[in-house]
DNA sequence: GCGCTTTCAGAAAGCGCTTTCTGGTAAGGT
DNA sequence: ACCTTACCAGAAAGCGCTTTCTGAAAGCGC
C-alpha cells in the first residue's frame, strides 16, 4: 500500500496526496478529506524510510545506557519515555552492558539511522583512547546537525548534559554521617574509571576532610557497579581487619548488595554498622532498613535529557542542567555503636 | 558522505561499492579493500534508511511493555536487549504507560518503520473493542510478513509466544502455602481486565479448592498493578472484618506494596500475616523478609521473544514456549499463627 | 474588464541506497 | 583456436516518499 496508490484512489496526485496527510501546506478540505477516507480504507501505513529519506530527516532518538535491567537506568529510561511521548519520537534503546567499546559501536549505528538525538546515559570512562574514539563518532555527528546529551557523565563533547551533583551531594552524605558520629569510614566504590565514581568518591573525602577524616587506601574497596559488585566488595571489606563504623556505597544499588552481605554476616545495619548509598531508587525504600541516600530524580533526568537535546534553538553552546544532591537520612544509618567494638561474627538479628 | 562519493573516491562503481560493503556477493578482494579504505577515509555511514527502503527490509524490531520503569518489565526488556546484540537487531522501545490504547498506536507507528518484528510484552486486556482494534492492526503486519510475538500474554493473533505458567504457578503456590497450614486467604488482585490477573487467580483458587478451600469475593482485593497499587489493596484488605493468615500478591511488585503496609500497621510477616508474590523479580530477595513467589525467567523470557520472533522459518503455525512456575519459598512465608487471631494495631517489630 | 496577487494542485526531480540485468574478461573444455 | 562457463563490475531502474517548481484558477483593486 502505498502512498500513489491511495492518490490514485482519492483522484489526487501523489503530491496532494502527501500533502493532505502531512498538514504541511494547505489543502483544500474536500480534497485532504478524501484523502484520508481513501488512506484509512485502503488502510494505508506510511514508509517512515522513504519519509526519513526524503525528507533528510527522522524522528527517532537513540538512548544508550549501560543496563536496562538496572534498576538507576530503567528509572532514567522511564523518563526519557515519558517525553519520547509527549514530544512523538521514537527510541531506539541500546544497552551496552557496560563494555566501552559497545557503546561507540551503537552510536555509530545510531548514527546510521540518522537519529536525531543521541542520549548517553550514565557514567564515561576516563580512558584516553576510548574518549578519542567516541568523540571520532560524535563529533562528525554532530557537526552534521545531530545533538546529543549526556546524562551523569562530563561532557567530552559538545553535547548538552543534565548532570547529578555528585561531588556536592557525596560531602553533603559524608557531613551528614559525621554528625551523627561517625568516625571510621569505608567506602564500596565502583570500577574507578567510572567518572561518576571518582566524583562521589572526591565529595566523599571531601566532607569528611572538613573534620579532619581522611579515609587511606584500606578503607575503599572496588566493586563492579551492580548488586554483587556491592555484595562482594562488602565481604572484602568485612575480611580486613580495622572495621567501620559507617560505610558508603558509591551506588545504592552496590549499597543493596553490601545490606545483604552484612546481614550475612550477623552484622546489624544501623546498629553495628550504619550505611548509605547514592541515587534514591525506588528499591531502596522498601529494604528494611530502608536506606539513607543522595536522592537524584532519576525519571526527571531522562525527561531533561531528551528535552535538552531536542529543544529547538540548538544553541552554539551546550546547556547543563545540575540535579540532585538531597541527603535522604532513613533508617539505615544512626549513631555509631558505643564503643565501636561490635566486630566479628556472631550478632543478633538474623 | 553518500555511498557514490566513496565509490568515485574508490575508482569503482555505486554498485561495486554497496557490494563491496555489504559483502553480499563476490568482490575481487583488492577492489573491497580500496572501498573499504575510501569508507574508512571519508568516514562514511550508511544511510539505514535508504538501505532499508532500497531493500524493503530492516533489521529493527519494536518492543512494546507497559512500564520500562517496573522491575518486572526492565528484566524482561534486559533479555530482548541481549538477544537483539546477539542478532545485530535494533530495538525501538515502546512503553504504553498502562494505557491499552497507546498499545495499538505503538503498533501502527512500528508498522511504519517496517519493523522486522513487534514483540509485544505483558498482559492484554479483556477488552473486546480493544482486541479488535489490535487485531487490525497486527494481522495486516503479519499478513505483509512481519512478526509478532507476545510475552505473557494469551495469543489474540497468529504469534509466537512465551508463556508463563500463571496458572500452574499459582496453584501450586496455594498448595505450598496449604501445606503450610493455612486456611483463611486473601490475593491482592490487580486490574481484572488483565488476563495474568485471571489466569494467576484463576489457579490460585484451582489449588485451594483442592482443600475444599473456596475464596470469597471479600477476600479478593483489586489494585492497580504497582508497588503503590499493592499498598493500598494491602491497606484496604485491613480494614476490613476477617484477616487472613496468608496473602498471596498476583505480582511481587504489588507485594512489596503489601509488605510496606504491613509493616507500617505493626503486622510481622510471616509471624501474622504470610505474603506470597508472582515473578520473581531480582528486588525480592532483597526484601525482609525476602518473598516467597512463583518464579518466572524474565530475562530468559526476554531472549526467548526475540529469538522466536526472528527465528528463520516463520512457519505457519505459531510457536509456544511455556516457562516457569516453579515455587520458590522464602522467608514471608511459614505457619500461620497459632490461633489466627493476632489482629489489630500493635504487633511487635518494627 | 485588465493585470495583479494569491491559493492550491500536479509534474518531476531527487533522497541514498540495493539489485537486476547486461556486458566484458579470464578461465576451462575440446 | 573457438566456444562455453564462471565471475566480476557497471548501468540503470527503482524503493516510497517530500518538496520545489510550474501552472491554472480564482480573487481583487482600479
Amino acid at each position: 500500500m502505498t502512498l500513489d496508490v491511495v492518490a490514485r484512489h482519492a483522484g489526487v496526485s501523489l503530491a496532494t496526496a502527501s500533502r493532505a496527510l502531512n498538514g504541511t501546506t494547505r489543502v483544500r478540505d474536500e480534497l485532504r478529506e478524501r484523502v484520508r477516507a481513501a488512506a484509512d480504507l485502503l488502510g494505508y501505513i506510511p514508509n517512515a524510510h522513504a519519509q526519513a529519506l526524503a525528507s533528510s530527516s527522522s524522528n527517532t532518538v537513540g538512548l544508550i545506557c549501560h543496563d536496562v535491567g538496572d534498576p538507576y537506568f530503567a528509572a532514567i529510561a522511564d523518563g526519557v519515555m515519558r517525553a519520547a511521548a509527549e514530544q512523538d519520537v521514537l527510541v531506539m534503546l541500546a544497552s551496552t552492558f557496560r563494555e566501552p567499546a559497545r557503546e561507540i559501536e551503537y552510536v555509530s549505528i545510531l548514527r546510521a539511522q540518522r537519529a536525531r538525538a543521541i542520549l548517553l546515559i550514565g557514567s564515561g570512562f576516563q580512558d584516553r583512547t576510548w574518549e578519542r574514539a567516541l568523540s571520532a563518532e560524535l563529533d562528525p555527528y554532530i557537526r552534521a546537525g545531530g545533538r546529543v546529551a549526556v546524562v551523569s557523565r562530563h561532557r567530552s563533547v559538545r553535547a548538552d548534559a543534565v548532570l547529578p551533583e555528585n561531588r556536592a551531594g557525596a560531602a553533603a552524605l559524608a557531613r551528614a554521617l559525621l554528625a551523627l558520629g561517625h568516625r571510621r569510614f569505608a567506602v564500596l566504590s565502583g570500577p574507578p574509571e567510572l567518572t561518576t565514581v571518582a566524583d562521589r568518591l572526591a565529595g566523599f573525602r571531601e566532607g569528611l576532610a572538613e573534620a579532619g577524616i581522611t579515609l587511606d587506601r584500606d578503607c575503599v574497596v572496588e566493586g563492579a557497579f551492580t548488586r554483587d559488585g556491592g555484595y562482594a566488595a562488602a565481604r572484602e571489606l568485612l575480611a580486613r581487619r580495622a572495621r567501620p563504623t559507617c560505610v558508603f556505597g558509591v551506588t545504592d544499588v552496590m549499597a543493596v548488595g553490601a545490606l545483604a552481605a552484612f546481614r550475612e554476616a550477623g552484622i546489624d545495619v544501623p546498629a553495628d554498622i550504619s550505611l548509605a548509598g547514592f541515587d534514591d531508587i525506588p528499591l531502596v525504600r522498601e529494604l528494611t532498613p530502608p536506606l539513607t541516600t543522595v536522592a537524584l530524580p532519576l525519571t526527571e533526568m531522562g525527561q531533561h535529557a531528551i528535552s535538552l537535546a531536542l529543544r529547538e534553538p540548538h544553541g552554539q553552546r551546550s546547556r547543563v542542567l545540575r540535579v540532585g544532591g538531597e541527603v535522604v537520612v532513613r533508617a539505615s544509618t544512626g549513631p555509631p555503636p558505643p564503643d565501636g567494638t561490635t566486630n566479628s561474627g556472631a550478632g543478633k538479628g538474623i
